[in-house]
DNA sequence: TTAGATTAACTAACTGGTTAGTGGATAGTA
DNA sequence: TACTATCCACTAACCAGTTAGTTAATCTAA
């Protein structure tokens, strides 16, 4: 019998690896339902069964996504919140992080925002727990800021969604501008990320700081 | 010539509206792609037939609701920012008013930040044109509030992103914690919109005040 | 003032295309 | 040979959109 199969592919590929990308890639561009499998396959360059080799479903390899870009963020803000610094440093440290994180995993920012906007049903309990986590180091840095007197007294979730709020938002904002088919909206400016780590960083202590700005 | 009639079989039922106000709910929980006709059909109660009677197609239902939404805030904030008021109190009134127009249709907040997260792939250049509104009415506002020496120089887009980012993913926040199926999360608990307005105030008028914060 | 004509509003059932997931075969490797 | 990685071809379910036909409110004319 003449094989008929196509060339097997080169085995220094991680195929792995390849779907896993594919897939953070377009499930933060077009949402979970937004993406098929094939769309996953076809951008990966492997057959749509080696995703079903690799991963259990679609949903095994969304929850996937969304837990390794959770475990990166709560682990990295967990350490900067037990730092020795003073809470305003690591506050700074916070949002500088953050941002080096989304560079990092662009994907997450959106992914982010659409988790957000559904209330995450599709994700699992382990997974929730890690969206806790990120709180509860800002809300750490947050407690031990008012108990040294740097920073006012707030409601602390207010607090959190002034600052995670425009980062995602914003991160999200440039990584749809810089995709292919984008629209044309004045909105749609670079800002480099230095300039949006100080905006911000400014930004929270301003936010944060114990007097009134006009006494 | 004989005046056209308006037949109504029933007219306590309005099943246009019914339709809109189904889909809204619907694209705002689970975006475009996790929303089917026949979901949306059940969801208003009547053939799914009848959306095709009263829209052109799903694409062109989704485009209405969002439409309709970005009109209101448009024309809202537009008014707003040509009051004669000074840029601090125009400042405070856009806040307030973003509030209360996320509460008169709440599908708004999930809606837009799915939108932000993709890139707008699907809207029309007239819904384009209205959100740039939004953003030219706050523009207005920070110029002028900045030439009469009551706001501090800043980049404009990243003044919007840090007062639009946190209002529209706490509410986001919000209104996914009040669904059914929602999740246990310490962050999903409510906010008095009293409460989040005055805090976003505050926050921007931190946020834009001339002076640093500590002298 | 009533018998038909007209039309907006509606329904049930269908169609053609798509999608998540599978079964089974093939090839490289230990 | 046994095991792992890979691909082809298929299916069952689903989904956007259509079609043919029904119902009832209003209009027209004798």
């Amino acid at each position: 019998m003449p094989a008929r199969r196509s060339p097997r592919r080169s085995p220094a590929r991680d195929t792995r690896e390849d779907v896993f990308l594919a897939a953070a890639e377009l499930f933060s561009a077009r949402g979970f339902d937004g993406v098929g499998v094939d769309d996953i396959a076809g951008s990966a360059r492997i057959n749509k069964a080696m995703i079903y080799y690799h991963f259990e479903d679609k949903l095994a390899l969304y929850r996937e996504v969304v837990r390794d870009m959770l475990r990166a963020v709560g682990t990295q803000v967990a350490e900067i919140a037990s730092r020795p610094d003073p809470a305003d440093v690591r506050l700074s440290a916070f949002i500088a992080g953050m941002v080096t994180l989304a560079d990092q995993r662009p994907w997450f920012p959106p992914l982010m925002l659409r988790e957000i906007a559904e209330g995450a049903p599709r994700l699992d309990p382990d997974t929730i727990a890690l969206m806790k986590t990120v709180f509860i180091a800002f809300h750490r840095i947050l407690a031990e800021g008012q108990q040294a007197g740097v920073f006012r007294t707030i409601n602390p979730v207010l607090a959190y969604m002034s600052i995670i709020g425009p980062l995602l938002v914003n991160a999200a904002r440039e990584r749809a501008a810089s995709r292919p088919g984008r629209v044309d909206f004045p909105m749609f400016v670079d800002v480099p990320h230095p300039e949006l780590i100080s905006h911000m960083q400014q930004a929270a202590l301003r936010l944060l700081a114990p007097e009134p700005i006009r006494p």
